[in-house]
RNA sequence: GGGGAUAUGGCGGAACUGGCAGACGCAACAGACUCAAAAUCUGUCGAUCGAGAGAUUGUAAGGGUUCGAUUCCCUUUAUCCCCA
């Protein structure tokens, strides 16, 4: 049977008959948990994206195998989220209608991909025997203190009525009725993924991972040392004390201590309460209506350098710490409360920012640092240098002085060296009905109340409402909202929002090991000999979000001792981007959407496989090219010829004699051993281009008058076979069997490459003459530095390429070059 | 505005740790087979000059380090990504 869709359908179902794929436990000794980021069940077809993901990962994942390795590499599907949520209210469709139906065809075409899934581990976000632990999970973290509630702002659409994602919020206004978004405040859950910054940070130096995805997790963590500094506050020359009867401080984070005695005036962030503690009377109209303003404006229009500076005063001062100096305090939008500490020592002369903002409203502005070695110090000077005008902090360097002015607030108490994280507590709250439900109920008498285990799971009622009419779809639903107290038996509401899919896969690689248990989420003695996972694979755009909620999740359930490392992903890689033919991002939009399904039926899944195997750099990705699917059609089908040539062919012993037989056994181990170090890499692109190398040296043996000995010649297609396997499984297995043996060629095992076949009896080096290349000459590779030189020197083409000029130094690079320095 | 990545023939892309740039493939051109075409096979294929042997030049632009730079350093430009 010559290649073809028809083949690999043959494959498909032996190897789903026989459970080619299946882990089996017995083998753990040698297992490799090889995972691919799960996806999202969209209704349309599996994408290429998707196919460069998993196919190609299983490729890796298959090369392993025939290395000896037990293979874990489960599928599954993260199937709460907003699509399924936005489709329903388009259509009418449930979202658990519309998402068990694409499930179905996306394991279906999954399998048509010819990936080795153990399809018995797989797991469903949305299905109750998973969101169940995902419950029990929020639980954990809540006992432990890890899961808190408190208020903050969500994008509010005043004329849906609705809470909006960040991603439905395009350029300011909501998707769907271009009306501004504003912020609102909600009572929200957070999982305190801030205690763990620092090992967090820590954590990343043993991880092999992309370089670039550690340094975007290191500045998403965002630490920075510096000092809080507290100074006082007061309000029409009173203290100001706040609802429980305290007195309030103002504590600032800085990294420039030393510019302490710059500070002309305190900035609060306009939302944060303690600017509503600040305002006098006076000043309320002007402060509240400011307050309204930057409601509307987005965090980063705000922190935008370019914006024109905008602002008010509160009426109140602070306190300098030092001094005792009387400071306006001014309430801007580049403060943000969620942000450090939300209130900002202003130290115009040393702040960009802070001198624009001082510029526009007329506020002082004092020098106190001057440049170190004369260099130009004009104002905003930002670097560190040496104090001025700073009484006796003057002269110090930036340092000495941060040491000096610390050591002084210290013993009272205002300031002290501090670290500051850039990372924040991670929000879990969503105001959807397609997610989690959170298993929390609020009581009249005892307050929060979290739901008792063995009440789980929360299920997620099938009958709501969608059309968004400014409730959560879930607070409409009253079977669902209204419960009894677990604890006191009283009426009690339940939480209307559900959790962040982001919750569901930070840790479903763990749930993967043990899917079926239903005492536990998993049980600690398989996911520990299981995980981490060995080679995870997924798209760069989780580099931040999921990567680092997945890893703070594992950490925090090996505090809580459900499992016993500190990493839930052991290797990355991140597969780049398949754009269009003509160069731009696939859209539907732009037309240059590119439909496997129409190659697959048409060349056979292998020849897709191979093409995106061969075609791009993996990591880079690249624009399609049909051309390219041709060239590879090509390919396999030169492979077939060469097969059915040689297949009538007994095996049988051979032995090197001609030069042609040599040539072939060098290309043959060459290829072995290229393939072997380049797809351990990743580096597709170039395992193919050996393949081909093996192939076009093949024909070209057999070609000669006096070809190779043809148990040889087999010997070596046989190889390619192996070779080709993971990159082309169903064409492999296939030729395989043509050649008269038994499947599953993935029982074969990788080929091993002989050192011995790789010596070649004269190589060539280039000669140089300072740098450039004259000729080239064929040495011995035995030869050392002294015979290479005496050779070029004695080369009849050595004299004139000189030039008769005199050889001052000799740079022998053995089996490379030699480069004659005149 | 800050941080990061990338830039190599007509095209996709190779190049160990600083050591022969352009592997492999596509396209193109020439040839073989064919009545012819397709398929297949063989060869050529960075640019400039040269009939040719060959020479010069060449990895976004400019500079530097080095016996030697696609690779390391600095500046500039363009594109992409992340953060603000």
């Amino acid at each position: 049977m010559a290649y073809s869709a028809a083949v690999d359908r043959k494959w498909q179902d032996y190897w789903e008959d026989t459970k080619q794929h299946r882990f089996s436990q017995d083998r753990i000794d040698r297992k490799l948990y090889v995972l691919e980021m799960f996806s999202y069940p969209s209704a349309a077809n599996l994408h290429v994206g998707h196919w460069y993901n998993y196919a190609l990962a299983d490729s890796w994942a298959r090369m392993k195998k025939m290395q000896g390795y037990e293979i874990f590499q489960p599928m599954g599907f993260d199937a709460f989220g907003l699509p399924a949520e936005n489709y329903a209210i388009r259509t009418g469709i449930h979202p658990q209608d519309s998402t068990l139906s694409n499930i179905k065809t996306m394991r279906k075409q999954l399998s048509e991909m010819g990936g080795m899934f153990d399809w018995d581990a797989e797991l469903a976000t949305c299905l109750p025997d998973y969101y169940r632990w995902n419950q029990w999970l929020f639980l954990q973290l809540y006992h432990k203190g890890l899961a808190y509630r408190k208020n903050a702002p969500v994008n509010w659409c005043p004329q849906c009525q609705t809470v909006l994602a960040n991603e439905q919020v395009v350029e300011g206004s909501c998707e769907r009725c271009h009306t501004d978004v504003v912020r609102k405040n909600l009572t929200q859950w957070f999982f305190r993924i801030t205690d763990y910054a620092q090992e967090l940070l820590d954590g990343l130096d043993q991880l092999d991972w992309p370089e670039k995805t550690k340094k975007i997790q290191i500045n998403w963590i965002g630490r920075s040392e510096g000092a809080e500094i507290v100074f006082g506050a007061q309000k029409n020359g009173q203290p100001v004390i706040d609802e429980s009867g305290q007195t309030i401080q103002l504590p600032v984070f800085t990294t420039r201590a030393d510019t302490l005695m710059g500070v002309t005036y305190v900035v609060v962030a306009p939302e944060s309460d303690v600017c509503r503690l600040l305002t006098t009377d006076e000043r309320r109209n002007e402060v509240e209506q400011y307050q309204s303003t930057t409601s509307r404006v987005s965090d980063i229009d705000r922190m935008s350098s370019v914006r024109e500076k905008t602002g008010v005063f509160t009426g109140s001062y602070a306190i300098h710490p030092l001094t005792g100096e009387k400071l306006p305090i001014w309430t801007s939008d580049y403060v943000i409360a969620g942000y450090g500490t939300g209130v900002v020592m202003a130290v115009p002369a040393h702040d960009e920012r802070d001198f624009e903002f001082a510029t526009q409203f007329d506020l002082p502005i004092r020098r106190v640092i001057r440049s170190a070695d004369q260099s130009a110090d004009d104002l905003p000077f930002t670097d560190k240098g040496i104090l001025t005008d700073s009484g006796r902090f003057s002269e110090m360097t930036s340092d000495e002085a941060i040491n000096a002015m610390l050591a002084e607030l210290e013993p009272e108490g205002r300031g002290q060296l501090r670290v500051n994280y850039r990372l924040r507590d991670w929000l879990v709250s969503r105001q959807r009905y397609w997610g989690t439900p959170i298993p929390i109920v609020y009581c009249q008498s005892c307050g929060t109340v979290p739901v008792p285990e063995d009440q789980l799971p929360v299920r997620l009622p099938y009958n709501v409402e969608f059309t968004p009419d400014g409730e959560s779809p879930l607070k409409k639903c009253t079977e669902f909202i209204e419960t009894v107290c677990p604890h006191c038996g009283g009426p009690a509401t339940r939480d209307a929002d559900t959790l962040d899919t982001f919750v569901c896969s930070s840790w479903y690689q763990f749930r993967y090991t043990d899917n079926r248990n239903d005492r536990e989420a998993f049980s600690r003695d398989i996911v520990d000999r299981m995980c981490p996972v060995d080679k995870y694979v997924g798209g760069a755009e989780h580099a931040a979000m999921h990567l680092l909620y997945a890893r703070f999740i594992t950490k925090a359930l090996r505090d809580m001792g459900y499992l016993g490392f500190d990493e839930p992903f052991k290797s990355l890689v991140h597969q780049g981007t398949i754009l269009g033919a003509d160069g731009q991002k696939m859209s539907k939009s732009r037309g240059n959407t590119i439909s496997p399904d129409i190659y697959v039926s048409q060349y056979g899944s292998d020849v897709f496989r191979l093409y995106l195997a061969f075609g791009f750099a993996y990591t880079e990705g690249g624009p399609w090219s049909d051309d390219g699917v041709r060239a590879i059609a090509k390919f396999v089908s030169r492979i077939e010829r060469l097969v059915d040539d040689y297949r009538e062919t007994p095996a049988g012993r051979w032995q090197i004699g001609t030069d042609s037989e040599r040539e072939l056994q060098y290309a043959r181990h060459h290829a072995i051993k290229a393939v072997t170090i380049d797809a351990e890499k990743f580096q597709f692109n170039t395992s193919v281009s050996r393949m081909m190398e093996l192939l076009n040296a093949l024909n070209h043996a057999t070609a000669q008058k006096q070809p190779p000995q043809p148990e040889l010649v087999r010997g070596v297609i046989e190889d390619l076979i192996r070779l080709i396997a993971p990159f082309a499984p169903h064409f492999a297995e296939e030729m395989w069997e043509k050649m008269g043996h038994q499947p599953s060629i993935f029982h074969e095992m990788w080929p091993k490459f002989d050192e011995q076949a790789l010596v070649r009896e004269r190589v060539e080096i280039a000669v140089q003459v300072n740098g450039t290349i004259k000729f080239r000459m064929e040495i011995s590779p035995s030869d050392d530095r002294k015979q290479i030189e005496k050779a070029v020197m004695a080369d009849p083409r050595t004299e004139p390429a000189l030039e008769s000029r005199t050889v001052r130094r000799v740079i022998v690079v053995p089996g490379r070059l030699v480069n004659l320095v005149v």
